[in-house]
RNA sequence: GCCCGAGUGGCGGAACGGCAGACGCGACGGACUCAAAAUCCGUUGUCCUCACGGGCGUGUGGGUUCGAGUCCCACCUCGGGCACCA
């Protein structure tokens, strides 16, 4: 709720600055309160059925929200539903184009194909291929494409995790259920084939350092080399980031699921690798996280070729290799590597140094230079001078760079055809499938041969059934052999469908799965622009005015988009990435969905644990001496997110009844910067509440009813103290420091008051700009005023103050002395004063002459209007 | 372990490298009141001093600078993220 508040302020702020503002959370709503409007938007639209807003209340209410889900599901939802659909058959019509870097119509692919432009995934001619399997041919290259991939079966929840929602141990993030890892046919969104424009867009982004930084790590490109080492079974690929090392790898190590890993093991290893294999499956799903990490591997019994000395190596396999990442197989280089060397001294292997580390690093280490690493207590990593690295065709040594050594060893692993240089990354494609009945279903229908149609447009939306029971079917927490059951796959009579699709009425079967939550998403900020369009998601003339770029190179996308840091690799990922894709199809001109990103911190709350651990209603907690008591029992206090476990909801509602909304915005508004989390704290709103009070008492006579304000001349320090507000609330608006804004405008009324207080009316000329000021913050107490200041129109519109900048020049200025950087005195000068005047009247001061006690300065330094520093001796 | 972010009064927090503690809460004193609430006025980092004034103060220890809450180095604590990424 805070950052929508945020964007509310920030949009009302700028339509007073003359901007036309689409507000999305406040578009049709400013007769609502907009952060009531805002945080029931934050339930993602769903197709509206009576059914289903009836479960949407219930949900609304057991959330504690207890808001009119009418409103939160609004009369726009089947529209935007069906348009999710349309966005998906498009990402499904289309495949990625790797030459050209950007998405393409399927069309294109299919007359490349024919063609011959583009050969088929198993090289036959398009002419010669079947129906059945030039489909096949087409869906591989989509970019929505159906995959039996390792997915993470929650059979507790009875559905499949994407990997975020797993949680470091190996549990669901909902729940806390066990997560197996299983093969299942399921729909993934070709995000790797963005990965590069994802990561090289970030640079042209207006988005926290922080975020950036962390989808720069999902993303994970590095570069390095694929290499392949021969062996009995044929060449082991391997990935790394430094071929330059190549002459130190002195064994191989691969993934327990390598497919490499049975061919190659020896009759007389199996036994114990077969072993090892199960257990580090196990291990996988089991307990990822035991730390203890001793570096656990077995000897396979194959030798393979390292392919620049010819030397034979002893392959592995180690749990510590991911099959996930790179080629699930890696050349260990024990002396540049440190994982590789604690498990080469641990498994007794050989160690070779491929560079001679710098004196430093042995000095470091205590130990004396030498290239036998028998000494090293580890490996070194840096820039040394190559050594050991030469065969009779190229050689490394005697260079001293990683850069170019690896220039080198990658030009001539190339030239050999042994390896190339690549670049490789942890992003891994969306799973994109929820066996669940909330969600969107896919507008995809199967025929008798398993080929997956699109549903024709114009028989969107795929609505979902009514149902009675919405649950998966969730299944014993431990059986990790189940099989999902959607709720979609329970209703047959939905899931048979008779469609001509041009070849005839024929009989079709449609998918049960649905799309994740971030489906609607992904997209949800362009329905805003356009919401009752039934011709389109959105007219491309509207996209183009909000969204479109401001110059030749700006992404385009929202102007400022606040939501929380827990996006930061989810949401903001993948919306980025449809965008992308709508983008390169034509149907938007912005590159990027949000081009201005803040991150709004959390509003956090006291909670209260009893002797026994047990949380206790925070609001019956009584405090005293520093100690806090429920029902007369000492309580422990902590402190974290509001929440129904912590016992330590405040929900909006009790504000609005207690304070109303422009107290709790203001409230939520200034207890720090917007991007920093916070605790809440009811006993310091009231502050606020005071704060607006004062402001009416000071417009309004209280026993009359009637405006009392003063149309004569304003005092000079009112004045001045009026537009030094303007200047620096108008600053802190435009950047979001609303805390320190409303400081400003607080101080403004404090100076009204005293004046009230001694007799005399506030002037309108101050109380107006106030007025106008406090809209953005308090929209209904500044109506309220403006309108009993005599105004009939509505101060939204109003203009906001400008500050005359012969107003804000003071004519004194108070300039703090200091002696050696200590402050001793205080002088009045004139703005404009010299440098000579500065010093001569800080030396004329009183405590600085004393401070001095007759030392004459060594020098003296002016910061004009800032301050004096005397330095003596 | 790695990567971000943050440590300032009793509390939430202010502070372009230039008067630390704006603004708010709380506390204390006063005015108004028969009284209380509300409201208004004042005090409120800490220590010494009747006072003038002075000492010490932004997690810890160093450094740069005429001058550091702010910049640099090391460390400690807390919050968040990622975790065997080759």
């Amino acid at each position: 709720p805070l950052g929508y508040i945020g964007t509310d302020v920030w949009a009302r702020f700028k339509r007073m600055k003359g901007f036309n503002v689409l507000h999305a959370l406040g578009y049709d709503s400013f007769g609502l309160p907009a952060e009531q409007h805002a945080i029931t938007t934050g339930i993602h639209p769903r197709v509206n059925t009576e059914a289903n807003i009836a479960n949407m209340r219930r949900q609304l209410r057991r959330l504690g929200l207890g808001h009119d889900a009418r409103r939160s599901v609004s009369t726009t939802d089947e529209g935007f539903y069906a348009w999710t659909q349309w966005i998906f058959l498009a990402i499904h019509g289309a495949w990625f184009d790797e030459r050209e870097g950007r998405a393409r119509p399927i069309a294109d692919l299919e007359r490349m194909y024919a063609s011959g432009e583009v050969p088929t995934p198993d090289g036959r001619p398009w002419g010669e291929l079947a129906p059945v399997e030039r489909h096949r041919a087409l869906d591989a290259r989509r970019l929505a494409y159906l995959a039996d991939a390792p997915v993470n079966w929650c059979p507790g929840l009875g559905t499949i995790l994407a990997n975020e929602e797993v949680t470091a141990e190996g549990r669901s993030d909902i729940g806390n259920y066990p997560v197996f890892t299983r093969n299942m046919r399921q729909w993934m969104m070709r995000i790797t084939a963005y990965a590069d424009r994802l990561l090289d867009d970030l640079d042209r982004l207006d988005w926290p350092e922080p975020i950036k930084l962390m989808q720069r790590n999902w993303i994970g490109r590095s570069t390095g080399a694929r290499v392949r080492f021969a062996s009995a079974a044929g060449d082991i690929e391997v990935f790394t980031t430094r071929p330059d090392t190549l002459f130190g790898a002195t064994f191989m190590v691969l993934a327990p699921e390598h497919p490499l890993v049975h061919v190659l093991t020896t009759e007389d290893r199996r036994g114990d690798v077969e072993t090892y294999v199960a257990a580090a499956a196990a291990r996988a799903d089991v307990d990822r996280t035991d730390d203890s990490r001793t570096k656990t591997g077995m000897f396979i019994g194959a030798h393979a070729i390292n392919p620049v000395n010819g030397a034979e190596i002893p392959v592995w396999i180690a749990d510590y290799v991911l099959m996930g990442y790179g080629t699930g197989a890696i050349m260990a280089v024990p002396s540049g590597d440190q994982r590789d060397f604690e498990f080469a001294r641990a498994h007794g292997l050989p160690i070779v140094a491929t560079a001679m580390p710098p004196a430093e690093w042995f000095d470091g280490h205590g130990i004396a230079p030498s290239v036998a690493c028998a000494t090293w207590p580890a490996a070194f990593i840096g820039d040394g001078v190559y050594v050991n690295s030469a065969n009779d065709t190229v050689s490394l040594d005697g260079l001293a760079s990683i850069e170019e050594a690896t220039a080198r060893i990658v030009t001539w692993l190339e030239d050999r055809g042994h390896g190339e240089a690549t670049v490789t990354y942890r992003l891994r494609d969306w799973l994109f499938s929820r066996q669940r009945y909330w969600g969107e279903p896919f507008p995809i229908v199967f025929d008798e041969d398993g080929i997956a149609h699109a549903v024709p447009a114009d028989l969107l939306p795929v609505r979902l059934p009514d149902l009675d029971d919405f649950t998966p079917t969730a299944l014993d927490p431990d059986d990790s052999a189940s099989d999902p059951v959607p709720p979609l796959a329970r209703v047959e009579q939905w899931r048979r469908v008779v469609l001509d699709l041009g070849n005839g009425p024929r009989e079709y079967a449609r998918e049960v799965n649905v799309m994740p939550q971030w489906a609607g998403s992904c997209w949800y900020e362009m329905r805003y622009l356009d919401p009752t369009n039934d011709a389109a998601f959105v007219d491309p003339e509207v996209e183009r005015y909000w969204m479109g770029p401001r110059e030749p190179g700006h992404t385009g996308g929202v102007d400022l988009y606040v939501g929380g840091v827990e996006h930061a690799v989810l949401h903001l990922l993948y919306a980025r990435f449809w965008h992308k894709v709508l983008f390169d199809l034509g149907h938007v001109s912005s590159e990027e969905p949000f081009h201005r990103l803040f991150n709004q911190g959390y509003i956090q709350a006291f909670a209260y644990r009893d002797a026994r651990g047990q949380t206790v209603p925070a609001t019956e907690v009584e405090e005293r001496d520093g100690r806090w008591f429920w029902q007369g029992e000492e309580v422990r206090r902590e402190y974290g997110k509001m929440g129904k476990s912590l016992k330590n909801i405040v929900t909006p509602d009790e504000m609005y009844d207690d304070y109303g909304a422009d107290t709790f915005r203001l409230y939520e508004m200034s207890m720090g910067p917007l991007d920093a989390s916070r605790p809440w704290n009811t006993r310091d709103v009231v502050g606020m509440q005071r704060f607006l009070q004062r402001l009416w008492r000071n417009v309004v006579d209280e026993d009359s009813g009637t405006t009392v304000v003063d149309d004569s001349p304003v005092p000079e320090d009112l004045v001045r103290l009026l537009h030094r507000t303007i200047a620096g609330v108008d600053a802190d608006m435009e950047h979001l420091r609303f805390n320190t804004a409303i400081a400003k405008l607080i101080e403004l009324n404090n100076a009204l008051t005293q004046q009230v207080n001694s007799g005399t009316r506030a002037p309108r000329a101050v109380v107006e700009p106030l007025v106008r000021m406090l809209s953005p913050l308090c929209p209904h107490l500044a109506e309220e005023l403006w309108s009993r200041l005599g105004h009939d129109d509505t101060v939204t519109w109003v203009p906001f103050p400008v500050a005359d900048p012969a107003l804000l020049v003071e004519d004194s200025v108070e300039v703090p002395v200091q002696v050696n950087g200590k402050v001793r005195g205080r002088i009045v000068l004139a703005p404009d004063a010299s440098d000579e005047e500065h010093v001569a009247a800080a030396l004329a001061q009183e405590n600085v002459r004393a401070a001095l006690d007759g030392q004459e300065p060594v020098k003296t330094i002016v910061v004009r209007g800032r301050t004096v520093n005397i330095v003596v001796k």
